[in-house]
DNA sequence: GGAAGATTATGATTGATTTTGAATGAATTT
DNA sequence: AAATTCATTCAAAATCAATCATAATCTTCC
């Protein structure tokens, strides 16, 4: 890799999270710590950016964020510390599936680190991300449903009918024991549901706040996928390991 | 292989990927790194790129772009008047086609007058701002090209092959009468093309700095479209018109 | 039309320059 | 006080510019 390439991928993560972690460039680059020191070094004294103790981050950036140097060693946002647990599942080579919505985007940068991944996606909005961090994507067709901008309708399931994924990582609108998984649109249901019965593992991510909720169609009893979340209270943890695979976050 | 040959596919290799080592030049070439040192140093010296230390770079290198959203406001003035006019073409109840980039995105806040539309568009860029109008789109589905995040490939081909369009909107690297309309990727070409194909009508939408550019392939004749173009010299206008149909805007 | 000479392009070799990764100890954070 | 992170140094590796002999192409002249 060139130092320019190494340049514009240091640039480009700046762009999108407005600060970077040396070690994380580490495995996005496949160069020494040495080597990336010496590119802050460079993109510094050009006013690219501004090192910061562990990494480096935007040159203009807000004052109001918090903390900039406890925000890159802690990681207080629940959303982020699913999704990476969830990223690093994810190996080299894989063909994996990505659902719409917040939960599931996050993981997009935490899967920098394996190679030569293939990733579909049904939402354009993780498309354009997924661009953005240069790993192959491919996008089923369909009608593209405007409140979530998730592909969805005939076009979509018999496309993803025709492929088979290592891994599919689903958001959800709610779990309960009862109700397993659900989700308000059916036509958003039946994409999960091909998703989730074409893929060898397949994890649901979800935080605390979706416990016991219901929404109005089920695509998957909760023993159809393993459930990624953050802490629970202990009794209900209890009661869902019971039905299915739970990993817990932190 | 001839010298020109050889600055062709080096010049390609930058169209397509913005950055190219001197080292992966050697196969695709077949000459000697001697030799292809003295390629570079030559189109250095005709500004046609920058050689860095591997290989070469683009001469607009890519962070030195204007970030994608910065880039959509300036030349706003332009690119928002023909994206005005080409907008006012479109009629109620009419499926249209929009093609991937900015000129042809900067059309979308003009469709909002027309009602019960149905977009296709190959681009997840504007299929997301489709879904904040509220407009109906459709996606086919396609390998995304990380560089203009366009769906290309056999899928999107043969997706599109099975609609067709009232309209069609499209952008282009360059117009000349001698080269038609071209763009650098063949596989962004084929998909022009079966829009264009598949379309009543066709437009090109081109600001004049394209005017007298030619990229590396040709998706259309300049007869196959008409131009919707700004203020021109009026001797290339008048040539243009002898070939095929000009709207000029302003 | 063809041969001799001039010009140009090519590929290999050389040593100089630049980049890289590892190691060390100092500095910083928790 | 322990653990990271940082700056500095140094040797190895990669890349570069310059040179030279050879091969290919173009001129010129017969």
């Amino acid at each position: 890799m060139l130092t320019e390439e190494r340049h514009q991928i240091i640039l480009k993560q700046l762009q999108l999270h407005n600060i970077v972690k040396l070690q994380d460039l580490i495995p996005l680059t496949g160069a020494s710590e040495s080597t990336l020191r010496r590119d802050l070094q460079d993109l510094e004294e050009c006013h690219k950016l501004q090192r910061i103790y562990g990494g480096a981050q935007n040159i203009l950036s807000y004052h109001d964020e918090p903390a900039l140097s406890q925000k890159i060693s802690t990681n207080t946002d629940e959303k982020d510390s699913i999704a990476r647990y969830a990223g690093d599942l994810v190996q080299n080579n894989e063909v994996i599936f990505l659902d719409a919505g917040t939960s599931v985007q996050a993981i997009i940068p935490y899967l920098s680190k394996a190679t030569d991944l293939l990733v579909v996606t049904n939402s354009v909005v993780n498309a354009s991300i997924l661009a953005d961090y240069q790993i192959e994507t491919f996008v089923p067709g369909g009608k593209l449903k405007a409140s979530t901008k998730a592909l969805v309708g005939s076009t979509t399931t018999k496309t993803l009918t025709a492929f088979h994924f290592d891994k599919a990582f689903l958001g959800t609108n709610g779990f309960s024991v009862k109700a397993g998984y659900t989700t308000p649109d059916p036509e958003e249901a039946d994409t999960k549901k091909i998703a989730l019965s074409n893929s060898n593992e397949s994890y649901i991510l979800a935080d605390g706040s979706k416990l016991e909720q219901v929404s109005f169609t089920r695509f998957a009893n909760l023993d159809e996928a393993t459930l990624i979340t953050n802490e629970l209270p202990v009794k209900s943890l209890e009661l869902l390991k019971t039905h299915t695979k739970v990993m817990e976050v932190k």
